[in-house]
Formats: C-alpha cells, sequence, structure tokens
RNA sequence: GGCGGUGUAGCUCAGUUGGUUAGAGCAUGCGGCUCAUAUCCGCAGUGUCCGGAGUUCAAGUCUCUGCACCGCCA
C-alpha cells in the first residue's frame, strides 16, 4: 500500500477558559503521534491544533479580572501551547478563534450559506438568569432554577439566526450510510445514525446576549454562536476562503478529525450539514476516543490535580506518558489513570523489555566486539526468522494507525521486542563468545540483534520521539531510516547505552 | 420510556461465516540462563464462556427470555 501523498488531521480547538488537562493532551498526543507515523511514511502532513476563545463564559471572568477578553486569551493560550511543546508535540499550526483570518472565514461561511437561503432569522426561547445575566438551556437548569446561583429563571425570547439544519438530514444520513468509516468507533457511528433518524431541528447559531464574538455580517448586534464560530476553525486555519498558501486546497477535506466523545454530536451532524450547506467537501473521518477516570473516578478539580500533566512529565518524561497513554487503553474506549498501573507499565514495557534490550545488546557488543558492528555472515534460519518479522510488523503496524488503533499497534511493536529478547536467549552470545572459533556466528548474531533494536527504533520513534532519537544516535544510525532490514553499516561504532528508562522502585 | 451495546481465567480483554482439548497480556507458581536496568527465556495452570429455555449431529458463537452494567436520545 503506498503511503498518501498528504494527510491532514485535527485536534479540537480547546476552550481557552479550561485549565489543560489529562484529556486535552491525550487527543493532542494521539494526533501528533498520527501525524509523526504519517510524516514517517513520507506523506505530507498538515496537523492543526488552536483554542476557542469566544463566548459568553471568556467575556465574563474576563471582566472579574477586569480584563479584555482577548487579554484574557493571549494569556491562557500560552498554558496550552507550553504544555504541547512539553509534550513534544509538533503541531503545522495553532489557530486561535480571535484572529482575523478565522473572522473572514466565519463570515464568508455565513454569507454563504445565507445567500443560498439556509440561514434565516427567527426566535431563540430560553431561559434566562436576570441577576447572573445569563441564558441557560432547558436541560442546564436545576430544578428550573440557574444551576449558577439557584435563583429562579424566566423564559425569555431572544432574535436569533437560525441554519437550516432540517433540510439535511437525509443528505447527512445517506452520507453516514453510504460511509462506513466516517464516524468511528462503531457504536459512536450507531449513536449517530439513530440521532439523525429521530429528526433535526434548524439551529440556533447567533446570539444578542454577549458581544465577545464574530458579529454577524450585516447584522451587527448578532454574535455568531459557539459551533458556527469554533468548528470552521478547521478550514480558516487552511485558508479558507481566499487560500493564500493553497493549503485549503491541498488539504481540504482533512483525513481525520480526531475528538473527545462528548463533542461528537457537533463534529457528525452540525458540521457536516454546514458543509453540505455551504457546498464544501467533507471531512473524510471523525473518531471519538474515550475518557479518563483518575484512579478508577471520574475526573475532579481535586483529582485533575493527580494527573495534572506538565506535573506527569516532570515526574515520569515524557515519553513514558506517551507511551502510557496511547498503550493502556484501546483509543475510542474509557480508561483509568492510576499511578500504579503507569509505573508498571515503566517498569515491564519500558524498562524491562525495552530498555534492557538495548542495554543487554549494545553491552554484548562493546564486550565482544569493542563497540564496532561485525559484518554479518550467512545467516542461520534463526536469524532469518526474526528477519522476516520486521517487513509484517511493519505491516501490521501500518493497518492499526489506518484504524487509530494506538494501544495494538505497540502491542504489535512489543511483539517485535520480546522476539529480539527471545533471539538473544536462543543464540546465547556469551555461550559463542567463550570459542574463538565461533567468531564469525558471534559477530552475525549481534548484527542481527543490533539490526533489530535499529528497527524497533524507527517503529517507536513516531510514540516516543526522543526514545527513538536516543536509539538512533546509540546505534550511530541517526541518519538510516529505512525500513529495510540491513540498514545498519558494519564498522559502524556503537556506545554502551545508558539506561533509556530507569525502572522506578516502589515508594 | 425509546434505541443501541456489553456480560469469557484473579485483573484487562481477544475470540472470524456455529465444528476437534476456549485464547493473549498482566498477576501467581515452578524451572533455565547470566549478556543486561535483580533484567531475560521457558513451563504450568485454574474458567457452570451472566442465568434459563430452544434450534442443530454440533453453540462462547444463532433464536427467545430473565438479570446486571454501560452509552445515546427523550
Amino acid at each position: 500500500m503506498a503511503a498518501p501523498k498528504r494527510f491532514c488531521l485535527t485536534t479540537p480547538i480547546y476552550y481557552v477558559n479550561d485549565v489543560p488537562h489529562i484529556g486535552h493532551a491525550y487527543t493532542t498526543l494521539a494526533c501528533d503521534v498520527l501525524a509523526r507515523y504519517q510524516r514517517g511514511r513520507g506523506a505530507e502532513v498538515f496537523f492543526l491544533t488552536g483554542t476557542d476563545e469566544h463566548g459568553q463564559k471568556v467575556e465574563k471572568a474576563a471582566q472579574t479580572r477586569g480584563e479584555t477578553p482577548l487579554e484574557l486569551a493571549d494569556r491562557v493560550v500560552k498554558r496550552f501551547q507550553s504544555l504541547w511543546d512539553k509534550l513534544n508535540i509538533d503541531y503545522t499550526d495553532f489557530i486561535r478563534t480571535s484572529q482575523e483570518r478565522h473572522r473572514t472565514a466565519v463570515q464568508e461561511i455565513f454569507r454563504t450559506i445565507q445567500a443560498r437561503g439556509d440561514i434565516y432569522l427567527g426566535e431563540y426561547e430560553d431561559w434566562y438568569c436576570t441577576p447572573c445575566e445569563t441564558f441557560w438551556t432547558e436541560t442546564q437548569l436545576m430544578d428550573g432554577n440557574c444551576p449558577d446561583c439557584g435563583r429562579p429563571t424566566e423564559k425569555l425570547k431572544e432574535a436569533s439566526y437560525f441554519f437550516r439544519m432540517s433540510k439535511y438530514q437525509e443528505q447527512l444520513l445517506a452520507h453516514i450510510e453510504a460511509n462506513p468509516d466516517f464516524i468511528q468507533p462503531k457504536s459512536r457511528r450507531n449513536e449517530i445514525l439513530s440521532f439523525v433518524r429521530e429528526g433535526l431541528r434548524d439551529l440556533s447559531i447567533s446570539r444578542t446576549s454577549f458581544s465577545w464574538g464574530i458579529p454577524v455580517p450585516g447584522d451587527e448586534k448578532h454574535v455568531i454562536y459557539v459551533w458556527f464560530d469554533a468548528l470552521t476553525n478547521y478550514i480558516s486555519a487552511l485558508g479558507y476562503p481566499q487560500d493564500p498558501d493553497g493549503n485549503f486546497a491541498a488539504f481540504w477535506p482533512c483525513d481525520v478529525h480526531v475528538i473527545g466523545k462528548d463533542i461528537l454530536r457537533f463534529h457528525t451532524v452540525y458540521w457536516p450539514t454546514f458543509l453540505m450547506a455551504a457546498g464544501l467537501p467533507l471531512p473524510k473521518k471523525v473518531f471519538a476516543h474515550g475518557w479518563w477516570t483518575v484512579e478508577g473516578q471520574k475526573m475532579s478539580k481535586s483529582l485533575a490535580n493527580v494527573v495534572e500533566p506538565n506535573m506527569l512529565i516532570d515526574r515520569y518524561g515524557v515519553d513514558a506518558i506517551r507511551y502510557f497513554l496511547l498503550r493502556e487503553v484501546p483509543f475510542g474506549l474509557d480508561g483509568d489513570f492510576s499511578h500504579a498501573a503507569l509505573v508498571h507499565r515503566i517498569n515491564s514495557d519500558l524498562a524491562n523489555d525495552l530498555g534492557n534490550l538495548v542495554s543487554r545488546s549494545t553491552a554484548m557488543l562493546s564486550k565482544y566486539f569493542g563497540g564496532t558492528l561485525p559484518a554479518p555472515a550467512d545467516l542461520t534460519a534463526t536469524d532469518l526468522a526474526l528477519a522476516e518479522r520486521f517487513p509484517a510488523a511493519f505491516a501490521q503496524v501500518d493497518a492499526q494507525m489506518v484504524d487509530l488503533a494506538f494501544n495494538r499497534a505497540l502491542q504489535t511493536i512489543w511483539e517485535q521486542v520480546g522476539a529480539a529478547n527471545k533471539y538473544i536467549d536462543d543464540t546465547a552470545p556469551w555461550t559463542l563468545a567463550k570459542d574463538p572459533a565461533l567468531q564469525g556466528r558471534l559477530g552475525t548474531v549481534m548484527y542481527c540483534l543490533l539490526e533489530s533494536v535499529r528497527l524497533i527504533g524507527l517503529l517507536v520513534t513516531p510514540f516516543m520521539p526522543d526514545t527513538g532519537a536516543r536509539i538512533g544516535a546509540i546505534l550511530g544510525a541517526g541518519g538510516v531510516r529505512t525500513e529495510t532490514w540491513g540498514g545498519l553499516q558494519p564498522g559502524t561504532t556503537v556506545a554502551k547505552a545508558e539506561p533509556l528508562f530507569p525502572r522506578i522502585e516502589a515508594e
């Protein structure tokens, strides 16, 4: 299967009123791994993330602190950006909805849909809390009272622009049915199918009750409401509508929107129908991943503290966290984050299996050949069995990455780690080393072993970029990126490796 | 209340279109090696496959029913 020439993927844009937590990190990390994987296969990748900065909550929070909404956003956006740096996230672009390019795009898509007759002015009815000056939806109310202050609310009407979403029900249904992979995992697809079958209503897409947002073109009393604004980031960042750099033409429709399951409906119902109305192509795939609990409990303010991403990275190392998050749980299902499980993964998978493999391999090469890689002689059946595992593993990992089955890809990679460890056992280099007549055989074994380590380093790189680079550096093979067996050059000097992952002893 | 899903070894799960002694990883026990971060390799298990009824030569796998849990919608 040839690698796609271009690959575009996105995280949701994160709300600047939120404090970055493990859920944000998880989504963004998954995208980064996928982006790195695609780049590694030669694809030209556009990896987009960013922040959602508009809305009443931000307006109010800024007011409380005596700053402008934009000042608040400028301040808080750095929390996300610094976390992404720390997590080793290599994104292509970071869109902020407060940017001019975004305003232009949102107003343009609004005008386009309006011109086609699918946006109309109507009345929006909701529950209003006068002291809080806030509108609440029926479902947000607590026993009919304001969820913030607990005081009674009253039903108020507000002029609002509506998007004629109901018109696209059948078209959307047909699209979902014709494209089984459009919504993943399958269980989420079923949910959306039944939701759409129950009927779509028109959608309120503007508000007059606050002003921090993008004005409706030609009616500045109205601000464009959350999802119409936020979802458009996916194309505004690419350059829609002017497309000055050609990214929109090159990368839209994107290959996948990676999201949390809480915003599935907005991405698989609202967004596609907006695009249909605007005459634009739909994203190829929307993948909703699961939620993390912490130590078996739903994440709460105090528990979130315990798994604050910056703290985790400082304490355990960025690659250990990257590995754990994607290895522990199938992408798409909920999972539990516990320190015990994390330490267990670090000790057994990273320190004992992978780290120790690199240690013992390079130590033997130092001991038996002074660290200079010998040329292999003829390969035995044992050697060939090891070598032949790799093409199969690369193919399997590829299929798993296409499905965003990160945990299974890592399992496949670890089967290679296990095979290399077993190979050492089967060939017993320490025995060969005792007989000078077996020097040639020993050299072949060392070569096969180190070449396996190189390929494992390659496989691991998208998940753990630092570790991949360290393995490359240890082997003196930083530049050898071929997936084909035999990339390591005999004569290369290989340093004896320091432990890649120190074991974490029980506290 | 409506729709959908799940229930398999101590734990987390995999089990293709029904077909021989039901699998993996982890945890547990035993054995082996000594190159290595006391690491690695091998072996051994244990299961009323949620309960009940049915279809079939044959059901974890299909049908009905009961129970438990979960998701979406209302």
